[in-house]
DNA sequence: TTGAAAGCGCTAACAT
DNA sequence: ATGTTAGCGCTTTCAA
């Protein structure tokens, strides 16, 4: 089979014995149109397969419809882009999404392209602190939201969970089933939540009189990592009773890991997911409200497209604490 | 902040004084650009924040370096497309995604605008089983690869899994630890994989002499529905010691809505999902091998870009049976 | 109501 | 090694 050259909007023309002009109107749903001359190009149309290129159409300006979505990963669940796109369609427009792979420089590079794809807006799940790439672009009034963590170094609208709020009632959890010895597990500090959520462990600590000595562990989400932290964690000199987890990833990690034994330690996991409610004992988890972000995000990118002179807002989400058994247990006697 | 206007190509080369033509052999790093202009020229780009237009620039003809994948959901995890991703990126091209959600209509208006954004390739999770809308698009040569289920209707290269091997090896192991009565739960039958599952079980049971009365439960995935068919398997006149689920959404549901009783019954679920490993006991599952499958769309999707006269075909990829404990119990006495 | 012509921002022949 | 000049396929003034 011979590749056929694809047909343009002048062979559409061409085909109905029409003017360009009087296709592009007929593309574009102009009702000045007359009846004859629009069945007439309906006819070319379908007859030779057109499909108009939406890039020669956007170049004089107007809308694509599209929003760039950047995401850490594709490939594991995403809630918030799963809501990102049903609020999206919602108004009409679709989510393109690409990842980031948490690399900076891919980061980069999938933003730049959509920028330069010219898409109506962009949500960006930032990775690193260092965002001044997107400066020409702001200023070019390409709307950018950050969601999960702030852009470094430029002014955007943000949509954060309330880190602080979620390991705080963790944290009360924890001390109301009667646990002293609390121990805090999660991502490395240079990241953001995993820093929010440390410092927010470390101050209820210090609020609660405990010391926190061998109780802070955040690092790399690797098994030998959580492994040796889960060591200094059970079986130093004074082990702790309970555990609150920085995220999905570790929470999952420190379950594989511990075995059965998990049914010994009190845990409340930061991050839900999928099947948490099926494990035995069932995890209790401090929950991000996901459909907010996702619908918070697509608000805001959608009131800075109307008018790019609003003032930059950040929304903190609220999270809540979902009871399933595994944070419940009493401390070990 | 006002609303500054985006720099062009132009804007760079008055800048810089030099022709247009030299700053676009400058962005498309041409080695023929002498260093002295070469500086000027960057240095106006980086004064200027001026950043390609992705639209114009491809509206002559050569490689976006984007691929675009329509998957059924991007909220839920999606082994496939993370392995399309990490591959595409190994060859320079970067996926987008964008969601069908499951509708034949979304489908098609994401999938005719991605065609129309002229994409270097389109990796299709097909919904229903009519594509002849592509076929305008296939005949100008956009290489299009559909994989899990077949496209309808057009002729596409493909790439399924072994679903009859599947459903047959986790038959066989049932049998070998000596369960007759053997149930399917699964999907409704109109989906590709729900048929191709459930009909390749039925011939297990067939080729094994045993009645399928009762135990054949394709359908919607619902709470209702899976509730209904497990009743019918376990409490008839003639209960089934042993289930096979038909993907994993099947699975999940079957468990919880089982909870402490699933330790009764031996179960294979088709399609691994993360934590099976962790559930008590661990799920024993058909893997499907999402790496090789999202390797094998890309490497069919970069042949057809270089060869568009290549036959189309379609690839059969392995599954693989995970024994975790679920499906190695013997029949209650 | 329809058409002719001028761009949109860029790449690619074709000079120089 | 650098500049000139046509387009790419479409939208959009501006006429008719």
């Amino acid at each position: 089979m011979t590749r056929r050259k694809r047909p343009t909007m002048i062979d559409v023309a061409e085909h109905a014995g029409v003017a360009l002009r009087t296709v592009s109107r007929v593309v574009n749903n102009d009702p000045t149109v007359g009846t004859t001359f629009a069945n007439r190009v309906q006819a070319a149309i379908t007859a030779l397969g057109y499909t108009p290129d939406e890039r020669a159409r956007h170049l004089r300006g107007g809308r694509s419809g599209l929003v760039g979505a950047a995401v850490r990963n594709l490939s594991a669940g995403h809630p918030v882009l799963g809501a990102l796109d049903v609020v999206a369609r919602g108004h009409g427009l679709t989510v393109l999404a690409t990842a980031t792979a948490d690399e900076e420089d891919r980061e980069r590079e999938v933003v730049l392209s959509m920028c330069g794809r010219h898409l109506d807006g962009i949500v960006l799940e930032p990775v690193g602190d260092n965002h001044h790439y997107l400066s020409p672009e702001l200023d070019a009034g390409t709307p950018v939201v950050a969601f999960d963590r702030p852009a470094g170094g430029i002014m955007v609208d943000t949509v954060v969970s309330d880190n602080a709020a979620g390991i705080g009632t963790a944290f009360r959890h924890l001390r109301g089933h009667g646990h002293r010895r609390i121990a805090y597990l999660g991502d490395e500090e240079r990241i953001f939540t995993g820093h929010e959520r440390a410092a927010a462990f470390r101050a209820c600590m210090a609020a609660s009189g405990e010391p926190v000595t061998g109780l802070v562990h955040p690092g790399v989400v690797t098994p030998g990592r959580i492994a040796a932290a889960l060591d200094a964690i059970l079986h130093g000199p004074d082990p702790a009773t309970a555990l609150i987890t920085g995220n999905a990833a570790t929470t999952q990690e420190v379950l594989r890991h511990l075995g059965a034994a998990a049914a010994t330690l009190a845990i409340v996991g930061f991050d839900d997911f999928t099947l948490a409610d099926l494990l035995r004992p069932a995890l209790t988890v401090v929950a991000q409200d996901s459909d907010t972000i996702g619908r918070t995000a697509i608000e805001l990118l959608r009131q800075r497209m109307t008018d790019h002179t609003r003032p930059v807002q950040t929304v903190t989400v609220g999270v809540r604490l979902v009871v399933r058994g595994s944070g419940e247990r009493p401390p070990a006697p």
